[in-house]
DNA sequence: AATCTACATTATAATAATTCTAAACTATTG
DNA sequence: CAATAGTTTAGAATTATTATAATGTAGATT
């Protein structure tokens, strides 16, 4: 996804097309210096707080998964409660603050390259990601 | 968690009742040879499969968060759709099938020492877990 | 530019997973 | 063996997500 704007061109170039609602989405999650992590419900939130039309909850649904299964988004699993989306789609790892619940990114430099040794037969590993769980000092667990 | 029996002694140390649920929900968790994974629903069809008597769903689940409190559960999070469980609770990491939905777990000697070399200031590291998605070589994604 | 068609959006209903509730039950303590 | 604190239970409630079916719209065709 581009650093600004064309959106309209991204989307067709993938096969999506370039509705008002996925263009506001992409302006929301792309239009910004830094990627970032979101819930569903953070995305519905941020939108109707930035737009002043409404959106449907079953669209942010659609368009999320849409704009994952084009490569535009990623979904981290961290939590059996809670779906998180990443707008950095890079292999990269994360740090998981247990107490605040928010996830962090990791640098490349921060964790060094993961050497699997021996696989699953017959099959093709398609991500290897790492997850470091966190937690201030004193109380260790939620 | 012990090889064999004496559940009820053990439940009793980290302060749990010993209930008949308990001590059935022991028996099935743990009086096997290897460690293994399972969502809820797997329990409690084996459960009752295994037992003539009925147990509550609710009781799964209480008895199940009862136990992963008391580190006699670990839950692993790779499908925000469903949770699952691991009996060793020992630190190790997870391959994930994603053609079967197979979780399997990694030896000690399948992936070599993961080095974090930076960490958020303040905090303690309190795991650190790798997941290696891998699936057929033909079709890549579920 | 009007029309057509396939895909999108929407509000709402349906489903699924999990948690809550409050009444009945039971293991432990005295 | 009575008291009580923790446990189980069925079912209701809640939450997250997906399905539905009617309406709307983008892009191609005229």
């Amino acid at each position: 996804m581009p650093k600004n704007c064309n959106f309209i061109g991204k989307l067709r170039e993938v096969g999506l097309r370039p509705t008002k609602q996925r263009i506001k989405m992409c302006e929301v999650l792309y239009n910004r210096e830094k990627t970032f992590h979101f819930t569903i419900n953070d995305l519905v939130k941020m939108i109707s707080e930035k737009m002043n039309e409404k959106i449907s909850l079953a669209t942010v649904y659609n368009t999320v998964h849409a704009f994952e299964k084009k490569g535009y988004l990623k979904e981290i699993s961290i939590d059996s409660h809670k779906s998180y989306f990443d707008t950095n789609t890079s292999a990269h790892h994360h740090f998981f603050d247990e107490d605040t619940h928010e996830l962090i990114d990791c640098d490349e430099s921060d964790i060094d390259k993961i050497n699997i040794r021996k696989n699953i037969t017959g099959k093709k590993i398609n991500s290897v990601e790492v997850l470091v769980r966190v937690a201030g000092d004193n109380q260790t667990q939620k």
